[in-house]
RNA sequence: GCGGGUGUAGUUCAAUGGUAGAACAUCAGCUUCCCAAGCUGAAUACGAGGGUUCGAUUCCCUUCACCCGCUCCA
């Protein structure tokens, strides 16, 4: 049986994450990674990084793929200058403002509660409502018919106000029925919630000062989007990946690591021409779902859920998400890994010329949001971020695709698909549990583990200089304690792919045996092939 | 942030207002030629702070963390 508590436990048991400050209590939304942890993690990184960048063959089109086209890496720094945040959009949009309600207890965005006025003779309410936007008349009615005690045949004594308005339009919350309260005035003031890490440039730093750990990773390549293409020869389409740390004080961390503050995205930002950015969007989400399923995860816990319209942030001409059934969910619920948003130009032209409103109608080209004097409320950088087809000379600010995965939510989603318990043979026969990590060869933090088959005759002499052989090209792991039985099953829960063990004929005919984790197949080769064969057996995967 | 539950060894669990046990895991030694074997020995725990008490792991309060439900998830 796979379960959380499982995971969990066997997770801190061997090494792979601990809570953060564990000895001090902990603190909540932090985890550290152990010796095991940080192989699997590094390991992942590195595939992304090599899959996505390195081993990309910008020379050649292949199946899926509008064009040929170039892929770089950045690494950008986690503290940047204040303007990045307000023109980006999370200045604003991470201010989220909260109200609280004293009577049933439930907490709302400031901006998001909507309702409309209600009169019933003298008296005037205004009635609050999360209801969808078909049923919130029926709601906003029912409730009020309720609050003023009226009959089904009283309807028509009420007098709804035609205008659905949100609560931060009103002056006070005085007269406001709650979303989900009986009483008027339960609603506290709006409380700011900062979901962004707030930090100040300088030792002597004052308000001005003040700036913000990134939220993503994201907008460091945006920043660097010119220096990108007037040092590296580039040309569109092309795409920047990025890996490393992000912050964000979630208000509910849950789920073991899944809704970390402090966690590591694997972003890339790829350009393109408008005219063709639904065919990049479209490459990019099938490519980065089978790069999951390539690794191990199965496809039928994954599933690709493209967001409705309503669900699109502002900037978004489309947006997916690959989903992973975590086992931490209820069956039937997956949690996201990756999202792949169309972003537009919004970021480019956010950076060039202030950003842009949020609340221009679908369809209309984006103007710079305005603040109360007038003026840009973010000026932007003013800086030219086109780019000039040099083939065809038309200078055109590119579309951004962004496949943003989280590094963190990955290395778990590998950890839960890798968890597994089977039945093996114990040393009389008799079929025992075994519980096993069944992590792809690539992500796998120990590669091989190298043991005498026992601790006398010569073997561990052998086995030793096998062992330095294996370490010049990968992680091996070498152990003569205990019993044969007892070292395999300790790596089987490491997700260590190949034992080596060396035994008898191994001193005469110079060969060892490789046991596979899965299969509990063992093989017989020569000592002086055992490290291509290794490499082609975790190269092969 | 709200409601409910839980905090005892590395892990999973006991017991107790007065010396905290087990299993597995770990370490050392013996044994061992292929899947958690056996024998001998060892180390290791009451989340933190305060209160009540002669004495608190146990009762009370606070706090922190974890789990479940709600809320949130740009």
């Amino acid at each position: 049986m796979k379960s959380m508590e499982k995971i969990v436990s066997l997770c801190k048991r061997r090494g792979f994450l601990f809570q953060s400050s564990e000895i001090y209590g902990g603190v909540q939304g932090f985890w550290d990674y152990g010796p095991l942890g940080v192989e699997l993690k590094r390991n992942l990184k590195d595939a992304w990084w090599s899959d996505m960048l390195t081993s990309h063959n910008e020379l050649v089109t292949s199946a899926n793929t509008p064009s040929t086209y170039e892929m770089v890496g950045l690494d950008s720094t986690i503290i940047m200058h204040p303007q990045v945040w307000k023109c980006s959009g999370h200045y604003d949009l991470f201010h989220d403002h909260m109200i609280d309600c004293r009577e049933s207890k439930r907490r709302y965005r400031f901006d998001q509660v909507r309702g409309r006025w209600v009169e019933y003779r003298d008296k005037k309410i205004f009635v609050a409502t999360m209801a969808e936007a078909a049923e919130e008349a029926d709601d906003v009615r029912r409730r009020a018919m309720k609050f003023f005690k009226l009959r089904n045949k009283d309807a028509d004594k009420i007098t709804l106000g035609t205008e659905s308005i949100t609560l931060d339009r009103l002056d006070s919350t005085t007269d406001v029925l709650g979303p989900d309260a009986k009483n008027l005035d339960t609603l506290t003031e709006p409380r700011e919630f900062n979901l962004m890490f707030k930090t100040t440039l300088g030792a002597l730093g004052g308000e001005d000062d003040v700036t913000f750990l990134r939220p993503e990773t994201a907008q460091g390549i945006f920043v660097n989007f010119k220096n990108v293409l007037d040092s590296s020869r580039v040309r569109v389409p092309f795409g920047i990946g990025q890996v490393g740390k992000s912050f964000r004080n979630e208000i509910t961390p849950r789920n073991f690591t899944f809704r970390s503050r402090e966690f590591e995205q694997m972003e890339i930002e790829f350009f393109c021409h408008p005219d063709q950015s639904q065919d990049w969007y479209r490459f990019w989400r099938d490519r980065r779902l089978a790069w999951y399923t390539s690794l191990g995860l199965s496809s039928d816990s994954l599933i690709m859920r493209e967001h409705h319209t309503e669900e699109l942030a502002h900037y978004s001409i489309g947006t997916a998400d690959i989903e992973y059934a975590f086992p931490f969910l209820p069956e039937g619920e997956y949690g996201e890994l990756e999202g792949i948003a169309h972003r537009g130009d919004f970021d480019l032209r956010s950076h060039m010329e202030g950003k842009l409103d949020p609340k221009t109608p679908k369809g209309q080209r984006m103007e710079v949001e305005l603040g109360e004097d007038g003026k840009p409320k973010h000026r932007g950088s003013g800086k030219d971020l086109s780019y000039r087809d040099e083939l065809t000379g038309e200078r055109y600010i590119p579309h951004v695709i962004e496949p943003s995965a989280g590094a963190d939510r990955g290395a778990l989603a590998f950890l839960c698909e890798a968890y597994s318990e089977d039945e093996a043979p114990d040393e009389k026969g008799n079929m025992q549990t075994r519980t096993v990590m069944k992590l792809n060869p690539r992500l796998a933090p120990i590669k091989a583990a190298v043991f005498p088959l026992v601790k006398k005759d010569g073997m561990p002499e052998v086995a030793k200089d096998i062992y330095g052989e294996l370490k010049k090209h990968m992680n091996v792991f070498y152990d003569e304690k205990g019993a044969v039985g007892r070292r395999y099953r300790r790596q089987d829960e490491a997700g260590t792919p190949y034992c080596i063990t060396i035994d008898t004929e191994s001193l005469n005919e110079k060969t060892v045996t490789i046991r596979d984790r899965d299969s509990l197949q063992q093989s017989r080769v020569r000592i002086d092939d055992l490290v291509a064969e290794i490499t082609e057996r975790i190269e092969s995967h």
